[in-house]
DNA sequence: GTCTATACTCGGATAGAC
DNA sequence: GTCTATCCGAGTATAGAC
């Protein structure tokens, strides 16, 4: 991997762990096996190479639940899959916790890729809530646009609650809680 | 107001906009329109100050969270009441918000009021669960401890994503969406 | 492309005067 | 209690040598 690769991958795992405000080109760089001539000969700042690393860690997310979305299975059994997936729920997601930083929302160039790939998860989301409600595997009263919104706000919240209580386990309890809801109600 | 009080205030301010590695003494000594004697008087250095401000920040919510829960009305009435009150949805939760802040998570004496704050919540909500359930208000079928965690996650989640796409009525939809959960099944 | 030197500000705090 | 002076390292770069 060469020095601008480095350079990226490190700030993303310092991005993740620390946040943009928590995170110095210093530290990037350690990280990274780079020197600072090194750093600011590929990237003209701290900024820059932020915005790198966010565009990457933004299409890896989209990238994998896109995999879930397009697999085998009905609807809904693809959207549970993608629910149930396996994550590092004690670090939160990359993306999410990214709204938590006041530079980061504060720079129309650093937040446009965390604004645009959480809307992409909910419109993707209500895509297959609505085409499970068309298959009859949902409840027909389910509003697609609403219900979408609700289990990315599950998913979200789980991280959060999972770091708080350092337990994974209460993110897999607030996605089990929301299952009741992509049931046919009539049918329990 | 006194200067101690002044600079618990400036601190909470300050976290709730820009958490603990974003906030600087100075810049809590500006707001609180006090000198570095002062805020060094009073207390003995950042990480005592922001501990003051978290705790004192976790009480406000609690209190506010308990009147809720406490008022007039049946539990599920007292839920909803609770879940759409009014709220300054984007700026995020002011205790919640802190779980994506590193030095925070670190520090045990940040951390905890954080960790206290979010279970105690959930454990009020089951308890609010509980009673909806065994007055019939809600399906029996309904786990009151995971269905509380996924009504925090929901409104945890709702601030991130009324943040990430800089609209509050994300927040309203992810509460919305949860809501037929909240009826009895039977009745749709 | 990468290194080292240099620069200047800010973060976070201590010391002693008032 | 508050103010000012001072301190030292870290954050965020730029300049020029190699």
């Amino acid at each position: 991997m060469n020095a601008a690769d480095r350079l990226i991958e490190s700030t993303r795992e310092l991005l993740w762990e620390r946040g943009y405000v928590g995170t110095s080109p210093k530290a990037i760089q350690q990280r990274a096996g780079a020197g600072q001539g090194s750093m600011y000969h590929h990237f003209e700042g701290k900024p820059a190479l932020a915005r790198a690393a966010i565009e990457r860690t933004a299409q890896e997310m989209s990238a994998k639940a896109e995999a879930q979305f397009q697999g085998a299975g009905s609807a809904k059994e693809r959207l549970i899959a993608y629910l149930r997936r396996e994550r590092d729920v004690l670090r939160g997601c990359p993306i999410g916790g990214l709204t938590q930083d006041p530079d980061v929302m504060a720079d129309p160039l650093l937040r446009a890729p965390v604004t645009e790939t959480l809307a992409w998860l909910r419109g993707q989301i209500a895509d297959l809530v609505a085409e499970g409600v068309t298959n009859g595997e949902f409840d027909a009263s389910l509003n697609p646009t609403q219900t979408a919104t609700t289990i990315v706000a599950v998913m979200q919240g789980g991280y959060v609650l999972a770091r708080a209580a350092d337990d994974a386990a209460l993110f897999d309890d607030a996605v089990a809680g929301i299952l009741p809801l992509l049931g046919k109600f009539g049918e329990r």
